[in-house]
DNA sequence: TAGTTTATTAAACAATCGTTTAAAAGCAGA
DNA sequence: TCTGCTTTTAAACGATTGTTTAATAAACTA
């Protein structure tokens, strides 16, 4: 079954369509009526195209880990210093984050819930990162500052940290009006690396007030 | 309209398994009947005593948001200096997650999605939180040490920070079996504690390998 | 152009959803 | 025991769920 451009189309549609819904809405909450008629589309193709609702969120889920096992890959395998390298990824992985929001968001709201065609398949891509983790941040550290931590607690820890803007914006919008600020994106990146690096004792002069 | 005890107890019912399949399946991934059956309760009860499924949802975050809020009012509220403060709140705070994991998680993966209802509610609160972040951690932290933090960025990162071993923990256990450990829970808040107030260059010998 | 594959459609499928109803049962105080 | 209130029950409500089917349209291939 080869795809043709048209059909290639409207799949994106669906998909796109999709990230957007199930991160505003959540993945269950979600009905596919409603996300046919969004994206403009026949019912009937989605399960042509992904066979099943469940299919369309793992090829969702796919993509978004896809691209973030990418980025550890990238910045985080390398013979440089613990420190250098969690600066340059952490800045990448902020830039993704805020790059994919929705796929963030429908990430880190349905990995908790079981589900067993699901689970499997995260738990999959979670051993993957725990050995980046491991064997690039976990033991260099012990090594050479005998700094004893799991990667089952400071891979979670880093990943929460890089994401809390981002799973929080849509309730501290409704707090605080978006700042829609340029700037942003490099702060909240600097605040995050300087904490997890050095702590809130070794901030100096960020301002992202507003 | 007064509950006698017998009704207090099967609503006490329907709220524990209700917590629990939230946090393991999803709010809108489960059925009143299944919690219903769960709870070995009539399935009308649930409307009975809640109106809602919905009302049962708010029921549950007002839970958990009324004993986060205390906590912070107890434990960050006062003069003594933010760090002091930030210390033994974590403590706490982290306990309190350890405590109540399944509403953490419901809180958690409820708060990016929208739904009229449920958004004006969770933003009353998120308001009144922001309030103590400002006054009680950034405004002090501005004055003593030039440091400036919006309470938005930072309210967020803390709280990510300290539940995110609770919040993967499902898909993580799957990987990683369930440690048992009775000393975790220590070591977790060093260790939260520590990355937050100085980061992981000043980490001195945590162990929590395993 | 004929033949084959892919894409799209409307309609129907059975199942489940949250909610409501009206009647029965349980339980209090008078 | 009777009265008024709370709790419980079974049944049905209409609406919506994800999925499938069979027929048609469109696109590509030889």
């Amino acid at each position: 079954m080869e795809f043709t451009q048209k059909g290639i189309d409207t799949k994106n549609r669906i998909v796109d369509t999709a990230i957007a819904l199930f991160a505003k809405k959540g993945f269950a909450a979600t009905g596919l009526r409603e996300l046919a008629n969004e994206a403009e589309v026949n019912l009937a193709m989605i399960n042509y195209f992904f066979g099943s609702k469940k299919g369309l969120l793992k090829d969702i889920l796919d993509t978004f880990f896809t691209g973030y096992s990418s980025l550890m890959q990238q910045h985080l395998r390398g013979p440089s210093k613990p420190e250098v390298k969690l600066r340059h990824f952490i800045r990448h992985a902020v830039e993704y984050f805020d790059e994919n929001r929705d796929g963030l968001i429908i990430v880190l709201t349905e990995l908790p819930h079981e589900d067993p065609e699901i689970t499997e398949y995260k738990a999959k891509w979670a051993r993957k990162m725990m050995i980046i983790v491991r064997e690039e941040i976990c033991t260099p550290l012990k090594e050479t500052s005998g700094v004893v931590v799991s990667p089952v607690v400071i891979g979670p820890l880093l990943v929460s940290m890089m994401s809390s803007r981002f799973l929080f914006a849509p309730i501290i919008e409704t707090v605080n009006p978006p700042g829609l600020k340029e700037e942003f994106l490099d702060k909240y990146t600097d605040l995050v690396t300087g904490i997890f690096l050095e702590g809130l004792s070794g901030l100096t002069h960020n301002q992202d007030e507003g």
